[in-house]
RNA sequence: GGUCGCAUAGCUCAGCUGGUUAGAGCGCACGGUUCACAUCCGUGAGGUCGUAGGUUCAAAUCCUACUGCGACCACCA
């Protein structure tokens, strides 16, 4: 990376060699026997693996890039910072994936057969698989990636199977039959989290079940005599599975119903009414059809009542042989159609009414869900969710923002559990073995694959079909991916990580069990910070995703904008834990911001690389004795970008310390310090000086750079390393490994007020000059009257300046009292004029300028607005409840304003009049 | 139904512990071939800080209600 720098900044150019250096260097491994040795405190990211099918969008882009800017700033700061990849083997997803895939052969997974099945998904995660981690190489990711894990690589596969039998032995892990999610197009149970909600339009059909046999008087009754009751469903199908009618004990309503018999329509089966507190007589009819085996309600209501179980659907949805047969086979929509119209032809449906409900849809496929009865395993949550719950409430585990504490809370102290077997190919599979020997049923639960039956040492074992969940691996990541089981170094060393950076999406599936899992295998909380991003939404707030087409790929962005463009836009853009929008239709807009900077901050350096006279230079306490006004004050400015910057980083407010060391670069190193040292370095002279210059640009280009690269890794570095070098000074071979830099050191408020009143003074008279339309190239006269001690030190210092910046031609000084007694005429006639804080005043004679009537004008303007200020301030001092109250230098304050729109309300009237 | 969050310039948002004349980027208008940069420079227009009350000497900032939007949770069939 020595090449000279090109004339237009082409990121391309440099983010790849760059990367590759990086890399090859070494500097992105954490070394365990630094922190092992005590040479350094670690500070660890475990990245939230992404599926191993994956590939990057700007939700990673987001989420990755704020994980690289805290590594890379910790690194800076000393620490030995492991940011740890991976990916995850996403059971569900991934199988789905490959199923299409052969789908595209014609081929089903049952056509291969579970081996060849799963031998065809590894080897295309082989072929695939590492896609999204080269990808995050592209945007600038420093992880090691020498410790790339993976979640169904065999080192994790065994914290898996320890993970199981430890929970197992310790009775929180049961198999039993539970009414559980299930897809009917993925052909598997889900967990509670993996069934969303989704707000539906549908109907609620309302039903009529006549009673059986006699019937007591005041119910309604068919043309036929029989009497009837009506219930309410939104999924009539399943009344073929119903074994009861519920209503509500205290409801007089139904009294004389209770322990009488329904005669089920279609099924022509008989059932019982029954009485139970759940029922809400409020709602519909206030009778409740009761479907045990696919109702969670109804199961826990067949638990406490004796009545039957009727399960009515195959894992398909389809309707299986417990129901009659012109239903049988039925899709599960065919059969609501067909239930529906033999109701309303019996002349048994009341009515239809339309209804607005939550429906829970698969996580994965978008299925509708339908809770079914089946045999599954659980892991037993409230014993691992008390201490999670515990480290919140004591602070132990902090979540920014701090609003996702309650959201965590809320989850935990209503736990239920957690459903943990799948019926997938792809996965751990379960570590259960059941001997199929005769007469022997053990079940044998084992971290190694059992050989023979541990009871009657058979040999006809058979290991449960089931594979675990996806995220009974995920939950292990923080340490598994170092080695846990076995007492690594890796796991001393790293162990607990420290922030975890994720989308919110994932608190409960990811965050909150990696937390119990943590505390219950490690005894110690995985991480301590929980950061929690926004979402990335395109412009009308949806949010980016495959399926609507509306993402961006991050990757299109790199190649046009650079990696650094992407990155400064992403972070400039977050707000603490908002979400970020962009505009898929226009990357050229959505990433001007980081463009744009990352042009300017190319073309700042190369300017001070191009003229700063040697490859080195003196330190800056070296030259501190000809340090000149502009340089005392951008040291002191950078001094202040380091603590905003550090600051804001410290509280997770990236966009904020972004916005912190732009302005500090554009507003303030770029508009104004070049400019003023610009006479210094070019135009020869004083030798002093232009050492005092270039030592002064050097540190404050080497502090911004430091304070950027973070955020823009690429770019900074590339700077960095052919800035002249600080003699005495022996520079890091990357400021990926040089030190963050300190505050505190450099402030100079005297510096500061001058510089402020330099740069009004002349931002005024660009402001008159552009106003009056003033040539550009044309040097004006100006005049200056009260010229207080603060301005007359900047004067002092850069007069040259002011000529050159606001295109000046004479600076003319006048005393208070010239423009007071005589009015501006005395001075050459009318003219522009700007009160300046401090209250000292410019002037422009109109002469150099034009029009008096526009001027009268503007100046009427400026008197109402002054005028009116001035009441402002008035009025609050003659509030005797201010004056009061308010601590006295507030008061003090007010008078000064006070005092200063008095003194300019009073200019301004005489100069008006001096126009009339 | 419960809980939480948001509402500030045309757009996307800052504004951390109440206290100068409420800021930025994009967009817009005007003017610029100044030797780092037109991916640029200078200047400007544009805000009753959602509405109504309240607390306070002082509210964009704290409190209450309302309106609108959003998120999460929840077994009302």
């Amino acid at each position: 990376m020595t090449e000279p720098l090109s004339p237009q900044y082409d990121p391309g150019a440099i983010e790849t060699s760059l990367y590759r250096e990086w890399e090859e260097n070494g500097w992105f491994h954490a070394d365990e026997q630094n922190v092992l040795g005590g040479k350094r405190d670690p500070y660890v990211i475990v990245i939230p693996p992404p599926n191993v099918t994956a590939v990057l969008h700007m939700g990673h882009g987001l989420n990755n890039t704020i994980q690289d800017v805290l590594t890379r700033w910790q690194r800076m700061r000393g620490r030995e910072a492991l940011y740890l990849p991976g990916t995850d083997h996403a059971g569900i997803a991934t199988q789905n994936v490959v199923e299409r895939l052969i789908a595209t052969e014609g081929k089903t997974r049952d056509d291969l057969g579970r081996e060849k099945f799963v031998e065809r998904v590894w080897t295309f995660v082989d072929e695939t698989g590492s896609t999204i981690l080269q990808q995050l190489r592209a945007i600038g990711c420093s992880c090691d990636w020498s410790r790339t894990r993976f979640t169904l690589e065999p080192d994790l596969s065994r914290a898996v199977r320890e993970v199981f039998v430890r929970l197992y032995d310790k009775g929180l892990i049961y198999r039993g039959n539970y009414i559980i999610n299930w897809c009917p197009r993925c052909l598997t149970a889900l967990s509670d989290e993996e069934a969303e909600p989704e707000e539906t339009n549908g109907k609620l059909y309302h039903l009529r079940y006549p009673l059986a046999g006699d019937a007591p008087a005041g119910l309604p009754r068919l043309p036929d005599g029989r009497a009837y009751i009506v219930v309410a469903t939104t999924r009539p199908e399943t009344m073929l599975g119903d074994t009861a009618v519920a209503v509500n004990p205290e409801d007089g309503r139904y009294a004389s119903v209770i322990g009488r018999d329904i005669m089920l329509p279609l099924a022509e089966r008989v059932i019982p009414v029954i009485a139970d507190a759940y029922v809400d007589a409020e709602f519909g009819s206030g009778a409740v059809k009761i479907t045990p085996a696919h109702d969670p309600n109804d199961f826990d209501m067949a638990r406490r009542h004796p009545i039957a179980t009727v399960n009515i659907l195959n894992p398909d949805a389809t309707l299986n042989d417990s129901v009659p047969a012109a239903f049988r086979g039925l899709d599960r929509f065919e059969a609501r159609k067909k239930v529906v119209a033999a109701f309303e032809a019996a002349g048994l449906l009341e009515k239809v009414e339309d209804h607005r409900h939550a429906v829970p849809h698969c996580y994965r496929c978008d299925t509708v869900v339908e809770p079914r009865l089946s045999e599954q395993w659980f892991v037993k949550m409230k014993p691992l969710a008390e201490p999670a719950l515990a480290a919140s409430r004591e602070g132990r585990v902090k979540f920014t923002p701090e609003r996702w504490t309650k959201v965590y809370d809320g989850w935990l102290e209503n736990i239920r559990d957690w459903c943990i077997s799948r019926q997938l190919w792809w996965g751990h599979r379960i570590p259960v073995w059941y001997c199929r020997a005769p007469g022997c049923s053990e079940m044998i639960v084992a971290r190694e694959d059992p050989t023979s039956c541990t009871r009657c040492g058979g040999t006809q074992l058979e290991q449960d079909h089931d594979v675990l969940d996806t995220w009974f691996s995920s939950w292990l990541w923080p340490f598994s991916t170092l080695g846990w089981p076995d007492e690594t170094q890796d796991l001393k060393a790293f162990y607990p990580t420290n922030t975890l950076v994720t989308a919110p999406e994932i608190l409960f599936f990811w965050v909150a069990r990696m937390i119990m899992a943590g505390l219950e295998f490690r005894g110690e909380l995985p991480f301590t910070d929980v950061y929690l991003t926004g979402t990335v939404r395109d412009l009308q707030g949806r949010k980016m995703s495959k399926s609507l087409g509306n993402g961006i790929d991050p990757l299109e962005v790199v190649n046009l904008f650079g990696a650094d463009a992407l990155r400064y836009t992403v972070i400039a853009g977050a707000g603490l834990g908002t979400d970020v929008y962009m505009d898929p239709d226009n990357l050229e807009s959505t990433f001007a911001v980081g463009r744009n900077f990352a042009n300017k901050v190319w073309n700042a350096g190369r300017f001070a690389l191009m003229n700063v006279s040697s490859d080195t230079v003196a330190p800056v306490a070296d030259v501190s004795a000809s340090l000149e006004l502009a340089d005392r004050w951008i040291l002191s400015r950078l001094d202040a970008a380091i603590e905003d910057v550090t600051r804001h980083l410290e509280s997770f407010r990236f966009h904020e310390a972004a916005a912190s060391a732009y302005h500090f670069f554009r507003g303030e190193l770029a508009d104004w310090y070049l400019e003023l040292v610009k006479p210094r370095l070019l135009d020869g002279g004083d030798a002093a000086s232009r050492a005092a210059a270039e030592s002064t640009l050097v540190a404050a280009l080497d502090g911004i750079l430091r304070l950027l690269h973070p955020i823009m890794p690429f770019i900074t570095d590339a700077l960095w390393r052919r800035l002249p070098r600080v003699s005495g000074e022996t520079a890091a071979a990357s400021i990926m490994i040089a030190s963050w830099p300190q505050s505190g050191v450099r402030r100079d408020a005297d510096a500061e007020a001058a510089m402020t009143a330099l740069m009004e003074l002349i931002g005024e008279v660009r402001k008159l000059r552009s106003e009056y339309n003033v040539p550009p190239g044309k040097p004006i006269s100006i005049r200056l009257t009260d010229v207080h001690a603060v301005l007359e030190q900047c004067l002092a210092a850069e007069e040259r300046a002011v000529r050159r910046m606001a295109k000046v031609g004479s600076i003319e000084r006048g005393a208070s009292g010239d423009a007071d007694a005589a009015g501006p005429a005395a001075a050459g006639g009318a003219g522009a004029h700007a009160v300046l804080r401090g209250g000292a005043e410019l002037f422009i004679p109109l002469a150099e300028m034009v029009d008096v009537a526009v001027e009268r004008d503007r100046l009427q303007k400026e008197l109402d607005r002054v005028e009116g200020m001035l009441r402002g301030v008035e009025g609050k001092l003659s509030n005797e409840q201010f004056t009061g109250r308010a601590p006295a230098e507030v008061i003090e304050k007010e008078r000064e304003k006070a005092s200063n729109f008095r003194d300019q309300r009073d200019r301004l009237s005489s100069k008006l009049k001096s126009l009339a």
